[in-house]
DNA sequence: TTCCTTAATAGTAATTATTACTATTATTAG
DNA sequence: CTAATAATAGTAATAATTACTATTAAGGAA
């Protein structure tokens, strides 16, 4: 039986208010602010209740640390390769998970597709050069 | 300048012929068993060195170790959820790229896809039984 | 071949992200 | 109000990976 708790619902909102696809350590810092005496282990596992809860959504990102996003509307994720925002898009991965299961016989239960790129701001301060 | 290795030889080989997307501690168990004498560190460095040459891939498996893939040729993967298994399937994503590029204005540089679900050794074992 | 420069190694320590543990606090049913 | 126990704070532990350092060994030059 889940309980109420205060340090829950500032971790909620905090995750709800800033879309900014912040990970733990990022969340911990926003709610820290508020609430010097939250620990580090309850937003961890807050985050991971309130994303089995489908109250959130965990993004995972390749080589970096799990992000975690307040929007639960149907969407996906490519992500910055210089300063790790995650910009939002929606596609329709049906076709694919068709094709899949044709190929290998594998009914696909879980879908965590990650695109990677530059985003607008670091283009602009890259300033042409590409490396 | 990058100079012969025994160890590196016996790593690439060790991928090249074992097609089951070895994570690093799997490779080192192989190598190992070779040669007691080879580290994990070097393991671990070769491994990378080689993802970046391209003579083999690195798989990113989201909440798990990464594997590591002696098929360079284009194709993705679907991870079981229950062994770690990784099955390979080929698809296009290049109307992705499109349909993101014209949503977020962001070029995608890489893409790493994960599918999950339940291969078909581990359906047999699990025998109907699905939690 | 022998010598020398330095890439690569083995082994260990450190780091990062995350989970586990435990005594204490606080929610909530009765 | 009170008892049962979910949830917490704080710390320790774990897992995957990288960094560090003294030693080894490629491979080009004498």
């Amino acid at each position: 039986m889940t309980r109420y708790s205060r340090q829950r619902e500032l971790i909620l909102k905090t995750v709800q208010t800033n879309l900014i696809h912040p990970t733990a350590d990022e969340v911990y810092a926003l709610v820290h602010a508020q609430d010097p005496t939250i620990s580090l282990g309850t937003v961890y596992r807050n985050l991971n209740l309130l994303s089995q809860s489908g109250a959130i959504r965990k993004v995972a990102v390749p080589g970096g640390a799990d992000r975690f996003d307040g929007n639960t509307t149907p969407h996906h994720h490519i992500i910055c390769t210089f300063c790790g925002m995650a910009a939002d898009y929606s596609y329709d991965f049906g076709k694919l998970k068709d094709d899949v299961l044709h190929q290998t016989g594998i009914e696909c239960s879980h879908l965590t597709v990650t695109l990677e790129g530059i985003c607008r701001n670091c283009r602009e301060k890259l300033g042409g050069k590409n490396g």
